[in-house]
DNA sequence: ACACAATGAGACGAGAATGTCTCAAGCGGG
DNA sequence: CCCGCTTGAGACATTCTCGTCTCATTGTGT
C-alpha cells in the first residue's frame, strides 16, 4: 500500500497539488477544497484520497514551506563572508517560496493553541543567529534585536509577495528592494555605493 | 424609529463592539459572529442589531481603521519638518491602530473582484507622497520606489503588530523598532548617531 | 406604576463546506 | 486479453455558520 515507488503509476504527484494550491491558497486564503481541487486539475475526490482533509493539505503546505525554507537557508550559507552578503543571498533563495511563506504567516495566525510547527522555530534560529553574528560582527546595529530583524524580515518577504502579485511592484526588483530595504533602510547614505538600481545577478 | 439621537440610551455602542471585534479578528481572522458577540460581552443577537452581516462588521472596521489612519497621518502632520521625523510621528501615531491595520491588509486579499475601499488609496498616496519628498529632498535613496517604501511600512507595521501580541517583542520597543528599521534598516552606519536604544518621548 | 426600548437566550431553516461513499471509465501491466 | 489500480463524477449525510425570528427580562424615563 502506499504508493512507496515513486514510478509512472502515480498520475497526480502530491507535489505538483501542493503547488497549486500554495499559488491559489496564497490569493485567496479561504479557497474551498473544491476550488483547491480545481486550481490542481483534478477531482475533489482525487484531492481527498491524498490529503484527507483541509488541515492535512494545510499542515502538508506547512511541512513543504519549511523545507524550502531550509533549503533556501542552506543555499544561501548564512555563516560565509560578511552578514550583508548573506542576508542578500538568504533573500534571493528565498524569493521562489516567498508567496507559500506570506500564507503561512498569516495561517499560523489561527493555530492559536495548537502550537506551531517546531521546523519554524529552528528557522527562526538560524534567521536570528545570521543577525546575530552581524551584530558581533559590527556589521549590524545592536539597538534592533535580532528576534525583530527575523520577524521583519517575514513581514518584508510577505509584504514583497503581495505586493508584487498585484502589480504595484515589478516582480524582478523583489529581491533587490526586500534586502535592501531591511539592510539599509530608507535613508541615503552618501558614502554608501548603494545606488546602483538593480543589477544583482 | 432607528437611534437617531446619539444620547445615554445606547447601551452598547458601536465603538467598543469595533474595538473588540479588532482585537479578536486580528488574532483569529476567522473568528465566528459568536465569538466576536462574545468578545465584546453582548449576545449574538445584539450584534446583528447593530452590524446586519458579516461583511457589514468588516466594512464597518475598515471604515473604522481608515479613519484611524487619517487622523494619524493628520496628526503626524507629514509635511512638516525632516520627512525622517515625518516617517517617526507617523508610525508613533499609527501605532494604536496597528493591529487593526494588520487584519485589514490581510483581509483585503480575499476582497479579491470588490475592488477596495477608495480611502485606502487616499493614504497610500499620502504615505507615498512623504517617501517622495524625503526622496526630493535628497533626505531618501531614490532606488526603492515610494509604492515599496508604502508597502513596507504596512508589512512592518503588520509584523510588528503581530510580534507584539504574541510576545516576541516588547511593545514598548513597537514604534522604534519599525520606524528605526524602515529608515535607517539592519546595517550599523559608524557616521549616524542611532545609538540611543529608546528614548523617543 | 406604566410604557417603551433594548437586551439576552434560544429556536429555526437556509446555505455552504466538508467527509464519505458508490459506480463507471480510463489505462497500464501481466 | 483480462485484471487491477487510479481517477472522475456525483450522491449523501453531517457539520458549521449565518440570518431571522420569538419571547422573557431588564432598566429607564415619564
Amino acid at each position: 500500500m502506499s504508493q512507496a515507488g515513486y514510478g509512472c503509476l502515480m498520475a497526480v504527484d502530491r507535489h505538483h497539488v501542493l503547488r497549486s494550491a500554495a499559488a491559489l491558497l496564497t490569493r485567496k486564503s479561504t479557497a474551498t477544497m473544491d476550488e483547491v481541487a480545481k486550481a490542481a486539475g483534478i477531482s475533489r475526490a482525487t484531492l481527498h484520497r491524498h490529503f484527507a482533509g483541509r488541515d492535512v493539505l494545510v499542515r502538508a503546505l506547512e511541512a513543504l514551506g519549511i523545507a524550502e525554507c531550509e533549503a533556501a537557508l542552506d543555499a544561501a550559507r548564512l555563516d560565509e563572508g560578511p552578514a550583508r552578503d548573506a542576508v542578500r543571498r538568504l533573500v534571493r533563495e528565498i524569493e521562489s517560496a516567498a508567496a507559500l511563506l506570506a500564507f503561512l504567516y498569516t495561517e499560523n495566525q489561527l493555530f492559536e493553541g495548537e502550537g506551531q510547527n517546531e521546523g519554524w522555530a529552528r528557522i527562526d534560529d538560524r534567521i536570528a543567529a545570521l543577525f546575530r553574528r552581524g551584530q558581533s560582527n559590527g556589521e549590524f546595529r545592536i539597538d534592533l534585536t535580532p528576534a525583530w530583524l527575523t520577524e521583519a524580515l517575514y513581514g518584508l518577504l510577505a509584504s514583497g509577495a503581495w505586493a508584487v502579485s498585484e502589480g504595484r511592484v515589478a516582480a524582478k526588483d523583489f529581491t533587490y528592494m526586500i534586502a535592501e530595504l531591511l539592510l539599509g533602510g530608507a535613508l541615503r547614505h552618501p558614502e554608501r555605493n548603494s545606488e546602483q538600481p538593480r543589477e544583482e545577478s
